[in-house]
This record gives structure tokens, sequence and C-alpha cells, in this order.
DNA sequence: CAACGTCTATCTACCGATAGACCGGAGATT
DNA sequence: AATCTCCGGTCTATCGGTAGATAGACGTTG
């Protein structure tokens, strides 16, 4: 991949993750790093398979930031989640580019969807297996969901520390569900 | 208020709901109920007082939903909340339209954004002090942010069970944080 | 008459996408 | 070495469509 198609990824995903799928176009990114929209089209032909092709960068990203410690126990691996999910909004104030992509799921291309799902997918299993426990799948659904709603009061507080409170029980070992 | 109005107010929520503040139009709006967009002008001047408008409406309507039963104890107030979301996704399979206006906060005219930001911070008032107990704040913010998001995670999947899933601990007592 | 609601017509701005020309460098050919 | 060929990347120009918004005429109703 080109330099200048990395950087177009780059672009597009902090765009995504400010104001969601329509809330970029390839005028703007073109604009950005001084080329035509239509060079834009050279190295993604269809906004859709760009959007794709951001999706899935940055879940391959997430995962390798996740990536399961030796040693690590339940609280290990949702502290984990939940330190990479807090880094996003910490860093520029945004979404999770899956999170908000989620939400807008009914105004997506399928392709575009498809990968959300399969990011989300990924999530559940990476986190079921490795919390473990006869409620894994469930506490994973519960850690997720905590997780990415914790970023949308954030954003509308405007404030990271709804994120905190919303998710400082999950990394509780004793006051956590099931633990 | 017109009937046409209130016709367009519950169009423009179900598109909100379902693809996002640029996920609708005016154009869209009139086609539907058989007028010209600029008659939808004459009703909302602006597409941002609109939204805000229906954001207004959607709160009113939610707190109503909600309001405090006699005789209710902490678990009562979470599942309330619970159902009264839980039933947005189950209708027509769509977010919440604040925790959707939440998500793309960042692309968003203030006057929209000061009516999320009052709308979950109504939310939050009320269910900490229903709750209540020592850490009722940050329960409050757990509380809404697992609801948000396991909206967002059936969405993604497609699936409600996804919701429930992810919601069920909250109104488990016994396994609730802190109860 | 006056208010209200809708209309036609129009504007400016932006969108994603395409066609076709141009340029410069890498390799191959002579 | 000099030349030719190819190709990636960018450009200009344009298409058809949609966006939000406005001005002013029209008919209906109270």
């Amino acid at each position: 991949m080109s330099e200048t198609a990395a950087r177009l990824m780059d672009l597009a995903e902090a765009r995504i993750r400010e104001a969601g799928y329509r809330g970029f176009s390839f005028r703007d990114l073109a604009a950005e790093i001084g080329i035509k929209s239509a060079s834009v089209h050279h190295h993604f032909p269809t906004k859709a398979g760009m959007t794709a092709a951001v999706a899935r960068r940055y879940g391959d990203r997430f995962f390798e930031l996740v990536g399961p410690r030796p040693g690590e126990n339940s609280g290990d691996v949702i502290a984990t989640y939940r330190s990479a999910l807090r880094n996003e909004i910490e860093r520029d104030g945004r979404m999770c580019l899956t999170g908000m992509l989620g939400a807008e799921a009914g105004g997506l291309p399928p392709e575009v969807l498809e990968e959300i799902e399969t990011f989300f997918r990924r999530c559940i299993d990476d986190l079921s297996s490795r919390i473990g426990g006869p409620d894994a799948v469930a506490r994973a659904f519960h850690v997720l969901a905590a997780l990415e709603g914790g970023l949308i009061l954030a954003r509308a507080y405007g404030d990271i520390s709804a994120f905190d409170h919303a998710t400082a029980s999950l990394t509780a070992p004793a006051l956590a569900p099931a633990a």
C-alpha cells in the first residue's frame, strides 16, 4: 500500500470516528493531503470499499493491541479492553470506529456492515474465551456494551470521566457480575 | 403543532434512529407524506432545529415512560429503563435516538448537541436518585452505558439477543455491582 | 381580509463517480 | 548509452444526483 493510501486511510478513520460514514467525503480527504478527489478514487474505487478497508485495518490493529498476555486472569482481560477503548477517546475525543459504524448500521453499505459484524464477533469470541466461566459469553457482551456505551456517554458529556464512571465496576473483580 | 408537523417529526425520528443525523433529508420526509421539501421548511425552518425538536420530544416521551412507580426498588428502576430501551430495538430494529446522536456528537450542530446532553444529564440524575446508595452515580452511568452499548451490539449482530445478553446482569440484584 | 399551508422555481453547494489527458520513473530494447 | 514502452499516480473537466435553503405566488379557511 502506498504512502498516500495509508494517509487517506488515517484521515478517513479519524473522520469516521468523529462524524460517521456520512461524515466524510473524498473531497475532504483529498484536500487535506493536497490532491484531488479523483485521485482518491485511484487508491479506493468506492467509498464503501474504502470504509470496509479502514474498518478491517482498525480491527487488526485492535486485536493486536489487546492480544493475550501470558498468565493473565479475567480482570486483566477486561482491563486490557477497557484501556484500549479508553485510549480512543482520551487521545482525540472520538468514538471507537466500529462502535460508531455499529450505531449507524441501518444506513451502511453491506460490505461495511460485514466488516463491523466480523469485528464484534471476534471481540465476543476473544473476550469470552479469555474470561472463561459459566457465563463467559454473557459477560463478554456486557463488557463490550458497557465500554461502547461509555464512549457514547463521554462524547455526549464532553467529559472522559463519564467513561470512567460507566466502566469502573467492570474491572473491580469483587463487584463484577459472576466474579 | 399541526398534524403534518407531527408526522414529519415521527418520520424524522425514525430516520435518525435508523441512519443518524445525516441519514435523513427534508426531501425524503416530504416525499413520504406527499408534500414538497419547501413545505417542510415552513414547519421547521432548519434541519438542526427540527432535529433538536425531535430530540426534545423523544426525551419528554422517554421520561414520561420511565417515570417513578410508587414502592419501586433499585432493581425495578433499572428494569424499567432496560425495558424502555429494549422496546426501541424490538419494535423496529433501530437505535435509541439519543444514543445514535450521542455517537455522532462530533458532527452535530450545537443546538442538537445541547439537547442530547440535556437528555443524558436527566437520565443520570433520575437513575442515580432512584437507585440510591453510595455509588449511585457511577451505577447510573454504568447502567446507561450498558444499555446504549447493548443497542449497538444488537444492531451490529442484527440480533436482539445480543442486547439481552449484554444487559441481563444489570437486573440481577444478586450479581449486580454494589448490590 | 388575514393567516396558514402548500406550491413552483430556483439557488448555491456538495456528493460519488467517470473519462481521458498528462507526467515521470522503471525496465526493456536497440 | 540512447531510446522506447509501460504504468502508477495525478490532473482537469464533467456527469447526474442530492443537499439545505429561499422567494414569491396561489388557494383555502376562518
